[in-house]
DNA sequence: TCTGGGGTCCTAGGACCC
DNA sequence: TCTGGGGTCCTAGGACCC
């Protein structure tokens, strides 16, 4: 500190709580039959594993396991597999993150299934006393299990979030700001640095060649050493393991920057015609999401791709990208550019596999610069943005595809829609799909 | 037969300008 | 003839996250 006259800083308290394997714990939870047995969570398209319990951590199935390679291994072990149900698992986040919200006024919701909290203004109660609150209260108001981790900044809270799932004897709390530093480095001396967060798999192998396997290596590191040898991201991540905060609560996420959507075909694409339908049906997706969060696009861009695991077959993975004449978010402009763009590229006779859309640039709506001529006509322009709003609200409503543009979401599923066998019902978002109670 | 999807940030290097 | 140096903007690619 300076000299008299100032206060000391006070320390912070984050609290990072996230839900014991998220996906798979929400499955359970409509189905007591499979308390004992594993589950694993498919990604879109059933295409690999996503998200698996303990058991199935333990049975050492790896993230990203491709299904098809693990069924036999999974009908041995009783595994039960699911595909992805983001619609219901969704909801049971928004639920989560309600409980924990009314822990702290200064909540960060990071992911899906993660939460960042700001205690400091209830510095008189202990993190074990309020971590086993939250648990508690989440556990009966949502019946999911999390666990909690403390710390004095947000990759302290994280670490400690991470010791309080792998040491049984916490309880699933770990407050790391209430320990003493001899206590502290014990504990960082045990975890090699990769589980810190914001060191990969790429930043660990380098940090090991400089002599930094645990985490108490790194937090012991110069950061102006690790600075000019890495980033500055690094030496962030350092001096908060210290304590010093660099990472603020962001409680209002950011509008997003970019937005992407693109699907795994469930059947090779061969015609330009088809690829037109998905570059349509993701479009229509991109393009809501992008209302939603009240942005324009001010370039889009489109990329198509073959199976790069078929080697026998002809490759090819075209992009392209344009900036358009104004920025918009208008769905058929959006998506005659990508449909343009995408012929651009499209090669005969090569069996596609995927494609995608981005919506790129985008600003908020009403600070974009107009056209100077050919500007369509305001009230042309106000007849459309009335016609993305209805779009917007009936498909809120009554379920995406419910209402689109050209051919995209008006019938049903196409051959190449993705592939989704072992979908669990929407239990809490669709009344047809309420779950049933016996007597 | 079958191998996910959606983001962010940082850095290096080139183009361009004065 | 001699061939500086700093700033900004943009892009591609790498690395990370869930």
């Amino acid at each position: 500190m300076q000299s008299g006259g100032i206060p000391e800083p006070t320390v912070r308290r984050i609290a990072h709580i996230d839900v014991n394997a998220f996906y798979c714990s929400c499955e359970r939870l409509f189905r007591p039959d499979l308390a004992e047995r594993p589950i694993v969570v498919l990604s879109n398209g059933d295409g690999c594993v996503v998200a698996r319990d303990a058991m199935v951590k333990r049975l050492g199935v790896p993230m990203g396991q491709p299904w098809f390679e693990m069924k036999r291994f999974a009908g041995k072990h009783g595994i039960v597999a699911f595909s992805s149900n983001y619609t219901f698992y969704g909801d049971m986040s928004r639920r989560v993150m309600d409980v924990l919200g009314r822990f702290s006024p200064d909540q960060e919701i990071y992911s899906i299934d993660e939460s960042f909290l700001d205690l400091t203004p209830q510095p008189r109660l202990s993190g074990a006393v309020v971590g086993q609150a939250i648990r508690g209260r989440v556990r009966r108001w949502t019946g999911l299990p999390v666990c909690v981790g403390i710390g004095r900044t947000k990759t302290e809270a994280k670490l400690a979030d991470w010791i309080a799932k792998h040491d049984p004897a916490l309880g699933g709390v770990c407050d790391l700001a209430a320990m003493n530093g001899i206590e502290r480095r014990d504990r960082e001396t045990a975890i090699e640095v990769r589980e810190v967060w914001g060191v990969g798999r790429r930043l660990a192998e380098r940090l090991r060649n400089l002599g930094i396997f645990t985490v108490a290596d790194l937090a012991a590191a110069d950061p102006r050493h690790l600075r000019a040898h890495f980033s500055v991201m690094l030496e962030r991540t350092a001096r908060e393991l210290r304590g010093e905060a660099c990472l603020e609560l962001d409680e209002v996420p950011p509008p997003r920057r970019q937005i992407v959507a693109s699907r795994t075909f469930s059947a090779p694409v061969y015609t330009p015609g088809e690829m037109a339908e998905s570059m349509r049906t993701y479009m229509g997706r991109a393009a809501a999401r992008m209302r939603a969060q009240g942005s324009v696009a001010g370039a889009v861009g489109v990329w198509i791709e073959t199976n790069r695991f078929r080697t026998h077959e002809a490759q090819h993975n075209g992009s392209a990208t344009i900036p358009l004449p104004a920025p918009s978010d208008d769905e058929a402009v959006l998506t005659a550019w990508a449909v343009e763009l995408m012929r651009r590229i499209f090669r005969p006779g090569c069996r596609y596999w995927k494609s995608g859309v981005m919506l790129l640039d985008l600003i908020p709506r009403g600070s974009e610069q107009r056209l100077l001529f050919d500007a369509p006509l305001p009230e042309t322009e106000a007849r459309r943005h009335r016609a993305m709003q209805t779009l917007d609200a009936v498909n809120g409503k009554w379920g995406r595809g419910t209402l689109g543009l050209g051919s995209a979401g008006l019938r049903g599923p196409r051959h190449w829609s993705m592939k989704r066998e072992l979908l669990s019902p929407r239990y809490t978002t669709s009344w047809r799909e309420l779950p049933v109670a016996r007597a």
